[in-house]
DNA sequence: CTAAAAGTTAATATATGGTTAAGAAAAAGG
DNA sequence: CCTTTTTCTTAACCATATATTAACTTTTAG
């Protein structure tokens, strides 16, 4: 993963480079304005991080600049300060996200990883079964053309099938990718689950359904082949 | 985006125009602030950029009279000398920015870019929900034409589900909003301030309420689907 | 046939959201 | 400063949506 830093404060800059190249990213540092959009010119990242107070220009401002040259770069905002405005200003300029310093490490990776995987998964986020359509990103799912009402749990089965498609997924997969390992019920909720969703889902689609059991291993998402 | 570049040394002015060509704009230059009102009348620009000293007549002078004749186009100064209250008068005259000569060419499309981003964001910042309306920049929330009365943080509130219109935000997305991660109080405080926030729109609006639960997962501003 | 696996349904438990009131904190006014 | 007013926050309660378990039925493989 490429990212550009663009930090003034040469202590900071290097702080944040060397925490998010432990997390196994590429970094590239600017410390002023200028240069950072001088890079994006010649490269790809996948993700700018932008110090709102840059000697140049304000963060706000080279934020529009990066917007209207046409960069669709996810941004996360740095700041120092704790403007309200400031941020609706950034959010409304194009940012994605916004952080206040002093901020925690893993809280940055996290967000970093959270940003840079919700700009990758739109480009192929939504994954098709019939008349099914599972859109990743905004974690609707759909059955023709009308939306169907689950809840969290169940949308979690349908996503992961969705991630997994084309191979069969089994129980514990299920349970791992619902609870982490935490406070797990048993195994029988799964089954359970898929009766409401399936049953959710031939309300809509007509009858049909496209959750194949493979006896003895698990569920598939496919369309029901008779 | 169109410019309007008026300026009278030719050498600058083709300097200036190449400059924000390579930028990828369209410039059109007059070299008499005569000139330049008279393309104004004919045509729509994004941005006009205007030299404080003309043969002809002075920046604000001209400002003055492009903006007595309704043009709201913004105007960014240019000046060969540094003098503040020149500055002052040109932006109580209604200059957007100001920049001084000699300028760095970088930071010039910079600011012509945020000029124009902050002049076209402008006419969009406010939001409309049903017979809702949220300004983001003069924050004010209107229902049926009425005022709605909102405390800051409710505002805030209304301001991020504005920012975010047509996706969920989360009680932890309403939370950092408010308070960026210092002494958050308990995401209970979303509740209560969300029941406040619906039982002042369904006074005023006659008791239709624009904001969604999404349960689990948030809330989502749009008109209520029955 | 039968034992294991999966489907189904209803009951119970838990989590989440709506609402209100009361106390704490902050802002406004003197 | 101190007082008054407004705003913010917590706590408590209830209603409802969701999650889980348990019990029972059906299907499947051998």
């Amino acid at each position: 993963m490429h990212i550009l830093l663009i930090e003034d404060d040469k202590a900071m800059n290097q702080n944040i480079s060397l925490l998010l190249k432990r997390a196994g990213m590429m970094v590239e540092s600017a410390l002023l304005a200028k240069d950072g959009l001088e890079l994006l010119k010649l490269y790809e990242y996948d993700l700018i991080i932008l110090d709102l107070m840059l000697p140049d220009m304000t963060g706000a401002d080279a934020l529009r600049s990066i917007r209207s040259s046409g960069i669709k770069t996810p941004v996360l905002v740095l700041s120092a300060i704790e403007l309200a405005n400031k941020k609706v200003e950034c959010l409304s300029a194009g940012a994605d996200d916004y952080v206040n310093k002093p901020f925690n490490a893993d809280e940055l990776v996290a967000r970093v990883n959270a940003i840079v995987r919700r700009s990758k998964g739109h480009a192929e986020s939504v994954v098709k079964v019939g008349k099914m359509s599972i859109d990743l990103n905004t974690k609707v799912v759909t059955v023709a053309g009308k939306v169907l009402p689950l809840t969290g749990k169940e949308y979690a089965l349908i996503e992961l099938l969705a991630l997994k498609k084309g191979s069969t997924v089994s129980k514990e997969q299920f349970l791992n990718h619902l609870y982490n390992g935490m406070d797990e019920p048993e195994v029988k909720i799964i089954d359970v689950f898929f009766c409401k969703i399936r049953s959710k889902i031939k309300e809509l689609s007509g009858g049909e359904d496209y959750i194949t059991t493979v006896w003895g291993r698990g569920y598939i998402l496919q369309e029901a082949t008779e």
